[in-house]
DNA sequence: TTGACAGGTTCCAAATTGGAACCCTATAAT
DNA sequence: ATTATAGGGTTCCAATTTGGAACCTGTCAA
């Protein structure tokens, strides 16, 4: 299979990977929240070709995570913003952030730190039950099948066995 | 830049990227969740080239992702399990389901849903604050510069004034 | 008038990939 | 005893993706 194809697999970590997971995009979200903005400027922070970064840009563009804002009308500038689609791929780099703080430091401990404007404090963002509040783990965790795939069988459609297979998720 | 570089930056997301940010890596730590264990299985379920596969696998339990163990002893047959390392990859992959359910879905629901054991309700997994319990959002959070920076500054190493230009994170 | 700047595009050599073919060992089937 | 099959690879090549350098274009500033 090429990669081209994964996101036909009904799976969403297939369908979000098809869109940014490939070697730059995540980077450029990245610094998109850290309100790089501007071709030049994710360039310089990058040190990804022009080309490449152009593609990727106009992808996210495309997809719907970043907007083309006007910012000088005579020279046709624009600057790349965060939609809510964008902003809602915070999750996504905060728990990159505490698996790579925990697991890939070097000794020196977390390059960031985070404040919460709401409470003052500094925060270690956990992932718990919406239900009883207790922390997310793997273990815990059984998934089964949910409507996506359900509403495609009942239809009749092809639906990868590999999909359905959902077993309980731990080693 | 090249992409092999990318991890010397100082910077978690950036460093874990360096890791897993590459086309298929992710997919199979997947998988592997899902309880996919021999080469065989993960070449079916994803249709990567045995090369590659091959590839990917290695890089995963060099880097300590996955633990190369035995199941049959004369003929040399290994089975690929998470480690500690990789089960700590949960979060990261339950964001991208998250966010891949809300925003790449194509009007038939989540492929996939999940119960919690602990609970024994469905489980829609939240990000809040370690000290107030509130949702964590992009707006809310304030980056600071952190010790694994600071150390270095103090020490007088280079760190690129990228890393150290954290700005609120907001659009 | 010259030059710098922002944001591209074009081109090529180098690296990465997918796919097919092949290899090796150990069991299973005939 | 011979053949087949399964698991887990490796080798090779053509196709794709990449990084880097060079070039283009329109505006402003000196």
């Amino acid at each position: 299979m090429r990669w081209e194809e994964i996101d036909t697999q009904v799976c969403s970590i297939a369908r979000g990977l098809a869109i940014f997971g490939d070697k730059w995009t995540l980077l450029i979200v990245r610094d998109a929240f850290r309100r790089v903005r501007r071709f030049s400027d994710f360039q310089k922070s990058l040190g990804i070709s022009k080309h490449r970064l152009s593609d990727r840009l106009n992808r996210l563009v495309e997809v719907g995570i970043l907007n083309k804002v006007l910012y000088d009308e005579k020279r046709a500038r624009y600057e790349y913003r965060l939609t809510q689609k964008g902003i809602e791929l915070y999750p996504v780099l905060m728990t990159v952030v505490q698996w790579g703080d925990k697991w890939v430091c070097d000794g020196d401990g977390s390059p960031v730190v985070f404040e919460h404007k709401l409470c003052g404090h500094e925060v270690q963002p956990k992932y718990v039950c919406d239900q009883c509040e207790k922390d997310i783990t793997a273990r815990d965790i059984v998934p089964k099948i949910g409507p996506g795939i359900e509403r495609k069988l009942l239809r009749g459609e092809a639906v990868s066995r590999d999909s359905i297979d959902v077993k309980s998720i731990t080693n």
